[in-house]
DNA sequence: GTATAGACTTGGAATAGTTCTAAGTCTAAC
DNA sequence: GTTAGACTTAGAACTATTCCAAGTCTATAC
């Protein structure tokens, strides 16, 4: 198995900082224990909440500082399902999402499930950054269209 | 070919819209004119800029809302690419994009030229509403990431 | 140890896209 | 010609995010 987080050890979260050219700060290394406890998908207003649990002591310019830090040094990755909220994902490894509309919660889908071949010619002069496929469902049986 | 807007003639989009049980307003023709003279991606202020060259005269809760009347009759689609801004599709057969993050254009995608196959099991009582796949591109030999 | 420079953090102000509100205008039916 | 409801509008409100300017920390230099 691949979770490189059971449980989060600060010194291992320094490390996986160190690796990633980051210095490890407490408070970086605390928004990066709530992003690796669990391989899930929060927007900052969740690590912001949850980083703060109990006395507050991280500022919510300091999570989105640390999570674009992360996203530029390749800790994490952002997702865009929605307008006006980003998702932080700390699965790196190329996969796919579904994304519940109700609830908004994003579910990983490995890539090998889903294949995208016979890749179209990409435009002029540019080079592929990312593909990303994005499922969108919804409770079965919900508004299926306002009649 | 089944370019249904070769020139934009009023008529026909006040037709197109009754067809969708929109009732043609003045501001929503124009608006319509704008989505359907192209095959293009706009984001509301693109439309608001457009409909007003010269003379303003559509507000932009205007643009909003005729924008959102429009997603909800299935006259056009959004699309999420980029954080705070949402991409209106005058194209609604399914077919998918390419983005580019540098000019932040977005380009068709055939829905042949990508086959997603093996379509994982869906989360349990959810039902599909959308298949999205993106393909992020920059320019060729830009920025490879910050070293 | 102490000084110091740069990196880091912070509260609050600013920004930007979008939605809301409350008041006016238009239109279609009577 | 009235009237009710649909539509439009300016601007306020809202929300996620970024910016700013001022403080704090930390690592190295002496
Ligand atoms: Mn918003
Ligand atoms: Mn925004
Ligand atoms: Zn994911
Ligand atoms: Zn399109």
């Amino acid at each position: 198995m691949d979770m490189k987080f059971q449980t989060v050890d600060p010194q291992t979260i320094s490390e996986l900082l160190r690796t990633h050219q980051i210095t490890p700060t407490t408070q970086r290394v605390k928004i990066a224990g709530i992003l690796f406890a669990e391989a899930a998908h929060f927007y900052a207003e969740q690590v912001y909440a949850r980083v703060n649990e109990g006395d507050a002591e991280v500022s919510k310019a300091t999570v989105y500082n640390t999570l674009g830090l992360f996203v530029a040094k390749g800790l994490v990755r952002q997702v865009f399902v929605d307008p006006g909220r980003v998702f932080y994902d700390s699965n790196t490894k190329p996969h796919h999402h579904f994304y519940d509309t109700a609830s908004g919660k994003l579910t990983d889908i490995d890539t090998l499930a889903v294949a995208v071949h016979e890749m179209p010619p990409l435009p002029a002069d540019t080079e592929m950054e990312s593909v990303d496929v994005i499922i969108r469902v919804s409770p079965r049986g919900a508004k299926p269209r306002p009649e």
